[in-house]
DNA sequence: TAGTGGTCTAGACCACTAA
DNA sequence: TAGTGGTCTAGACCACTAC
């Protein structure tokens, strides 16, 4: 069994999804849905409080939570996302084609990344992502051996962070980002289809566990004319 | 006099800047910091929770909220971000030139972005960024009339959001940014010193007020060599 | 077992909106 | 004035960590 507030959260996401309310209408007030969930204020304020974080509402004070309509900003799966759900909200079937998964000894720069010691071994993903033919994304992902002991070509096929999250049991807490914009590499001639594209956007991606320990370094490398990076912020409180 | 939270969390913020709370270890337990601040658990929990969004700590069940080492991953002011605030935190002393800032009918494309009716006016306001005199950002900014009535081109040398959020009193609730690479178009060859390049990085900006009401869009366009975007993102709750 | 953070409650008072 | 959301309280119980 799961929170209470996050229980209440889903379904009103689900009564979202299914336009039981709809955009610029206001949701039920406060003291409603406490009647209607039997539960707190407190305990459905944090359930509006999730649905407003991830763009659902507008809380208004003195009026109530406004719908937002999220169709208007096709909404980003902001922040920690992974290539499988990245793919699930494009129209274009990807296919990804992994080049090497190897535990290794990292470089000098990756170790400096992960921030590990001497003796530490990495896991090194290569990957390519493909649209309509054209490989467009050169994922290279490096894991530390002390949190991902093992890893095959069959998991990188699929998804690193579900055998992560679901297999060993470890929770993803916060992600640093960093875009820029540099030449293509060798590697990238090589292994993308860069039909002259002069320039290669590079998504760096730093991700924490629970513990705010490092445990993954990423860059997401993609042809320009393919890029596209969506995000959602909301002032803080 | 402000929130009581959120003096906690400034109080406590000052204290990690100070390096009273120093990285790699623990802030004291909620319950001291009750008695500290003498009040009430939640809102201790809500200072807390304000520090956690904003990356200062992570808050770990059973041991306690641990304090984050900011400085390894330069922080971002991620999110809603207005390009005084950016060149803060910057070493380069950047100048603003401002080409333009008209009172006018919007074109198809920009009331289409605002939603606007068809009577509605902008004022569009076009100014580029030079760090080391070479100009290498030009920002277009679309305001909607109805919200801002009056601008001028002193406001848009200074900063338009100090204008907005000061002097308007409008409050900005969030944004949804997306970013992309395009060519450069003849405004941006002739605005910009693109020495070359054959890629501009385009950030558009929706802002959005208290209200859910989108009040401006922003083109913010990058020669490549001098984009860096950073993101700083957690899971929910 | 003691101490930590996570959830939940029932109630209070305040600030704002709209009629 | 009635209804809304925003803040704050004092207490309860639970789940997890470390000893």
């Amino acid at each position: 069994m799961r929170n209470k507030y996050f229980i209440i959260y889903q379904d009103m996401v689900e009564q979202l999804n299914k336009a039981k309310y709809v955009p610029n209408e206001y949701l039920p007030s406060e003291h409603e849905l406490m009647e209607q969930f039997q539960t707190s204020r407190e305990t459905v304020r944090k359930a509006l409080h999730l649905l407003a974080q991830n763009g659902y509402i507008q809380k208004i004070r003195g009026k109530g939570s406004l719908v937002i309509d999220r169709s208007k900003f096709d909404f980003p799966v902001s922040g920690l996302v992974s290539f499988k759900e990245l793919a699930e909200n494009l129209d274009q079937t990807p296919t990804t084609t992994v080049h090497q998964c190897e535990r290794m000894t990292p470089s000098d720069f990756v170790r400096d990344q992960l921030r590990l010691a001497y003796t530490d071994q990495v896991w090194e993903v290569v990957r390519t992502r493909s649209f309509d033919n054209s490989r467009i994304i050169l994922d290279k992902d490096y894991l530390a051996e002390k949190y991902v002991p093992y890893l095959t070509k069959d998991i990188a096929q699929d998804s690193i962070y579900a055998y992560v999250e679901g297999e060993l049991e470890l929770t993803i807490s916060f992600a640093k980002k960093e875009i820029v914009v540099e030449e293509p590499t060798k590697e990238d001639r090589s292994l993308l289809d860069l039909e002259g594209f002069h320039n290669i956007v590079v998504i760096k991606n730093y991700v924490y566990l629970e513990d705010a320990s490092l445990f993954q370094y990423t860059e997401s490398r993609h042809r320009p004319d393919k890029f596209r990076f969506v995000d959602f912020a909301r002032r803080n409180q």
